[in-house]
DNA sequence: AGCACA
């Protein structure tokens, strides 16, 4: 039943115009409906799993970048940065003023489309200058932004400069006027599967301001399974899909509401995908978030695949 | 600070 979300989901490429907007005073975190579904990028379960194994990451090129329109004319950069900057993957946003009109645009620059597509849910709608009555329309651009020292149109970025970066893929500097990675406390996890405890030194995040001792990430061994907790009331599987499913090696998720505070556990193919999805989704706000973003940890046991006896 | 389903 309360799966009704996200049932009419618009073309992926369709013109700027955007959906009905939430009626005036919605506010940052609590819109009064959900904004309209972000594009599935992949149908959700598509019967088959992961038949090919061999490939070894989602496409790298897939959409992380908002497109944000109904900026007032008089908008500056400043105000753009400070609307994502405390998003979980947030890059860097360039303000374009259309010059014609009063209105401006903007992109923002993610690291992976599910922090874009959080960002976007957490955006879309609310009134950004109750003066003007400005409300953000923001969707997934058209394309992602170039980076102003590789411009390459139709060859992978990937292939001159994946020597010098960091394991979560953001360029450590220069991609834009304004990097800020607030927010990213995970991304001093380690990619062999434990977090490494004493890389939390320098920068923490408020989410991990409290008491140092507090913040076990989790305990569990690895599983392919992970757990997801603190996620609000209305969040949907439907929703949680589309934040996991580009990732790699994702199977399914499957959403527990009955007992009080609702989780969920995402089944992935391996250890290895589930260890990144826990690096790249590691605090990321959904749309349906009220508070600090959902927290992912390796779950007890590995959900249930009735996988029958079919080996080749 | 919460872990089910086969």
């Amino acid at each position: 039943m309360a799966a009704s979300y996200y049932n009419n989901p618009p073309p992926p490429h369709s013109s700027y115009a955007p959906p009905p907007p939430p009626p005036p005073g919605t506010s940052y975190r609590h819109h009064a409906y959900p904004p309209h579904p972000p594009p599935p990028p992949l149908p959700a379960y598509g019967g088959a799993y992961y038949d090919h194994a061999a490939e070894p990451l989602p496409p790298r090129d897939e959409l992380r970048t908002l497109f944000i329109a109904g900026l007032p004319g008089d908008a500056k950069a400043r105000e753009v940065y400070n609307l994502f900057r405390d998003f979980p993957g947030y890059v860097s946003s360039h303000l374009r003023s259309s010059g014609k009109s009063s209105q401006a645009y903007a992109f923002a620059v993610f690291a992976d489309q599910p922090s874009a597509l959080a960002a976007m849910s957490a955006t879309n709608g609310m009134v950004f200058d109750l003066e003007n009555n400005c409300t953000l329309h923001v969707d997934l651009a058209k394309s992602n932004s170039r980076s102003k020292r590789s411009r390459t149109d139709d060859i992978s970025p990937y292939s001159s400069e994946k020597k010098a970066r960091n394991p979560r893929g953001f360029p450590d500097s220069g991609a834009g006027s304004n990097i800020h990675m607030s927010g990213m406390g995970n991304s001093s996890h380690s990619l062999n599967g434990y977090p490494s405890a004493q890389s939390y030194t320098n920068f923490e995040p408020a989410a991990f301001s409290k008491d140092p001792s507090a913040f076990a990430p989790q305990n569990n061994p690895p599983c392919p399974t992970l757990f997801v907790a603190n996620l609000g009331p209305t969040c949907s599987e439907q929703e949680l899909t589309d934040v996991f499913s580009s990732c790699a090696g994702f199977i399914k998720v499957k959403m527990q509401n009955k007992s009080g505070a609702p989780v969920a556990f995402v089944d992935f193919k391996d250890m290895d995908s589930s260890t990144e999805a826990i690096n790249r989704l590691q605090g990321v706000i959904l749309y349906s978030s009220t508070g600090e973003g959902m927290r992912l940890e390796y779950a007890k046991s590995r959900m249930g695949l009735r996988k029958r006896d079919k080996r080749p």
